[in-house]
DNA sequence: GACATAAGTGTCTTATCGACACCATAATAG
DNA sequence: CTATTATGGTGTCGATAAGACACTTATGTC
């Protein structure tokens, strides 16, 4: 019945010019100083995981009202070495627009894309990978898509938020094809008039609810 | 920086007589004495936390060499009116045929239909609702249907593990198919010829390996 | 030998998914 | 002003998967 050490990481993707990104902070702080790591911190003794997870990710990343779910929880002995530390992983996704706020030290936080990430502190390589894992596994059948996106967007944008994930170039046709039937997003009446021709914007469809 | 209690609890599952069972320990101690909990326990300082299921499971349900697999980690600081513990649960599958060690105390542990749970201690109800989904979700992508049988079946036992997972009867011509189909099953040379007209036996087909 | 029980088998229809090419519109460059 | 360039928007065909559906066969039991 010993007390052990119980953190929560967190993995906050976003997408930048197109590519899968990953939130990292340089570690100040042996061990594993000057290495990058994810954000994260010890859980308090009165509050519940999801709200430390919240309350790391404001303090380290400057991030507020992100969509936020536990990932797995990792908990081998010696994956800490300055002892036992069991951690509870979350994932995060935030769009492009919603931007950080600087209250967060801007000098040690910084984005990677996912398939470029430094070398990292502890086993947050794994944990980055279950996480991309995770949100690849959960793109055709939830809404993850939406949540990397402002309240309104093209098509188009939906579609280059699933190929970053997925990695690769996806149909345009039997995109929208798959997206329209599901009737998940809203078509508006506004257009984006930035760039060439005016795109139709679209907004999640909130009657269908979030699916986990 | 606090130290916090962690635990494993895990969710046994079963089939007997055709019905998905899971397994329960009367608790002899407060609080929530006399009701029925999850086995599982604390985590010790040096074991993985998947270690720690393993030997609670050992340990409350005499059950060894069982397919286990991490579930999800609740940790809200109410759960438990003694004080702060999260805990990290498990779900594990056992075929009927491979009989709890009777080293565990028979008087309490005991075997409980999901769809009959009685009133569960701490929030037990919500983690075995959460692994029936899992496993209901994984029935059809994954090996978890196998798990629940002896190393060899016949394909009518299958789609009865199947049938009770799912809690509906299912089309046996459709059914056969898509497993055969899939090649995750292999046909032996035997047949099982108690009951009726003598049944082809299967086993799982190793050259795919696990899938989670 | 009649009956009860589970094993085993095929077709048709429908839905889904991937492959595939062209025109439209607006901004920008020359 | 017109040529270029970038993105928006649209439909068909074939393959595959999935669901609905009924009868015959082998064995044990009464």
């Amino acid at each position: 019945m010993s007390r052990l050490l119980v953190t929560v990481d967190i993995v906050l993707f976003t997408i930048r010019e197109r590519v899968l990104h990953v939130l990292l902070i340089r570690r100040l702080a042996r061990p594993f100083e000057n290495r990058y790591a994810l954000p994260g911190g010890f859980v308090l003794e009165d509050e519940s995981l999801e709200a430390a997870a919240a309350r790391e990710l404001r303090e380290e990343a400057g991030v507020e009202k992100v969509y936020l779910e536990q990932l797995y929880s990792f908990g081998d002995p010696k994956r800490d070495p300055r002892g036992r530390v069991v951690t509870v992983a979350y994932y995060a996704l935030v769009s492009e627009t919603q931007p950080l706020r600087a209250g967060s030290d801007a000098s040690v936080a910084a984005w990677f894309p996912v398939a470029q990430l430094p070398t990292l502190a502890f086993d947050h390589r794994k944990i980055v990978e279950c996480a991309h894992q995770r949100i690849r596994n959960k793109l055709d059948y939830t809404n993850v898509g939406f949540e990397l996106l402002p309240e309104m967007f093209t098509l188009g944008d939906l579609q280059l938020v699933h190929e970053a994930i997925v990695g690769q170039a996806l149909d345009k046709r039997n995109f929208r094809r798959k997206i329209t039937q599901k009737a998940i997003v809203k078509p508006l009446k506004e257009w984006r008039k930035t760039g060439r021709k005016p795109a139709q914007l679209f907004r999640f469809s909130d009657e269908v609810g979030h699916i986990h």
